[in-house]
DNA sequence: TTTTCTTAGGTAACCGGTTACACAACCAGT
DNA sequence: ACTGGTTGTGTAACCGGTTACCTAAGAAAA
């Protein structure tokens, strides 16, 4: 490797001192106008880019945050991950990505490597960490999509109330029979939204538990549940899925079935990942403002590392439904 | 931020020098057996975790790579980003994300930060980058999906041989008129594709230069270019889009004209994206090794970095057809 | 004129590791 | 007994920045 110009070429050729390159570098101390315009001819001939793991080292900090995601190929991540990286950016930090397949052993593993390399700050979207971890950490983090504890900074969405509206607009739709595709045990927003739908058609004389069938919020499971579901109950005229992803499963088992959707069934998802859009018919589901979620994560993160005043450190963002096609 | 422990806690612990416990860390030099237990003790009892940043400083390396792609919600990178982590990872590397959109100066601006944090390494998945600009770096790179230029490594799959076999497909289905959504002109990977559609149709009485359409490889143009394309030549029984993307757009076009797929016409993609199975049709497609793409990207950049032999430095990898209902 | 404040800029310690070098102890070979 | 190699360990320089501290000059205040 090349040997990088340093900050003692500068201060050379300049022919001032490293101590005064410095202050130019970071606009803080006495300088006076002719070193600082040697400083900058000096540092604009040589090309000189100050090594951002000296600063590091000394300043304890490093310009840079951790994502943990369970697995970025889950397609609701790769917008969060792109407004978190977009943001990041804008506020001069890197992002280090790292996939825990919910993991407890890979979650520890990553927090380890970040604490090492001295992460300013990590947006993490995972259940298996504790509050207690958390706290050991010593640097902010920002949890999202998942409530961890009180007192950790959390960004989330109405998911009881996305429910809701999505189970009421079945209903307009004169669905007489509506089921519910819910996500895994004790992940928060699946028990969220499962008691949204169940709110709202607990009172119906028609509604019965086994209306509410378990996924693991991916493809095959939802194909293979609402199979189960349909053969069981034929008389089902209106399915919400926990996620879009299950939603696909289900417009694909209802059309094994030779169900027509939306004329024999309806479907409606959550979350409106790219996907939904892609889809035939297209899907009718909740959206989250994932972009939006990120963002908002990763400007409080950076507000919480350089200590600037945060007004709130728990949102709860909106959600609004989107009818499309398959309703 | 509460102080972390450091070396010197350790060995003052141990009642060794900072030297000696350095040794144990790094399993270099002479350290009795007796040493080594102390040290390794206090090590225990500290939960002493060595600090990457200061190994960075004085090893010019980071134990970070860098992972330039357009964008992580392009559908193709997901899965290419996983697999980089999960190997990186299993290397003991972490990887730092950065989307550039092509766009010339944010690429520069990323190079500049990777290269500023002593990253090790970096993938690129890119085409405005010239030869020039990466020899310019001094570390390994590695180029994904896209041929930059000769001598830098590179791992692409077989472009132009899998067009020739999604076009041929299409021609032993029984279609008459088979026409090709391409991807952006000058993109090295449209471009093949391209080419090896041309070479099955061109012998073709019925084929003219007006049954190649462009799109940019998303979906929106796609489903404008083949409103447009089926507006035009009605006689078209078979599509063959440049990926997967555009081949749904092609589904949702043709579907919106009351086309029925596969019956009037057949549609095949290239890809091979999650996506592809999600639609209504499934899509039949030319699926790339994605995941074995970026796996071997990491590997072979993990070993020009470690000065560990590479056999080749340019790999072209096979696609394969996967025969779903789209056709 | 002396004191004090502000501006300017250099020297060196420091961040937390790694490693060249020096030194000592011990053993084998001549 | 002398030489040389192997083993074990500490001291200090170094990586490339930042900044506390010191000195000094000139301006303003006493």
């Amino acid at each position: 490797m090349k040997k990088l110009v340093s900050i003692k070429d500068v201060a050379k050729q300049a022919g001032v001192s490293v101590a005064t390159v410095s202050r130019v570098l970071n606009n803080k101390g006495y300088v006076s106008e002719s070193a600082r315009k040697k400083v900058e001819q000096s540092i604009q001939e040589l090309n000189y880019k100050p090594n951002e793991v000296a600063r590091s080292l000394f300043k304890k900090q490093s310009k840079t945050i951790g994502l943990i995601v369970p697995d970025i190929m889950n397609p609701f991540f790769p917008e969060l991950a792109r407004a978190v990286e977009d943001i990041a950016a804008e506020l001069g930090y890197s992002v280090i990505l790292c996939n825990t397949d919910e993991n407890k052993e890979k979650e520890q593993h990553y927090l380890d490597v970040l604490l090492q390399k001295y992460v300013d700050g990590i947006i993490v979207s995972s259940n298996t960490l504790s509050a207690e971890q958390i706290h050991k950490l010593h640097i902010p983090i920002v949890s999202i999509d998942r409530e961890i504890s009180q007192g950790i900074p959390t960004i989330v969405v109405e998911n009881k109330k996305g429910a809701q509206t999505a189970t009421r607009f079945l209903k307009d739709k004169e669905c007489k029979k509506i089921a519910h595709i819910r996500g895994p045990l004790g992940v928060t927003n699946a028990d969220e939204r499962c008691e949204g739908y169940k709110e709202v058609v607990s009172g119906e004389p028609w509604f019965r538990e086994s209306y509410i069938v378990n996924g693991y919020f991916d493809m095959q499971s939802s194909i293979e549940a609402t199979n189960k579901l349909l053969r069981l109950h034929p008389e089902i005229d209106g399915i919400f899925a926990a996620n879009d992803t299950m939603a696909i499963g289900a417009i694909k088992s209802a059309h094994q079935l030779g169900r027509k959707i939306p004329e024999d069934i309806a479907i409606i998802g959550f979350d409106g990942i790219a996907l939904s859009k892609a889809t035939v018919p297209e899907l009718t589901t909740i959206v989250q403002p994932i972009y939006e979620l990120g963002k908002k994560a990763t400007t409080m993160l950076v507000h919480l590392i350089e200590k600037k005043p945060v007004e709130k450190t728990f949102y709860e963002l909106e959600v609004r439904l989107v009818e499309r096609h398959s309703t």
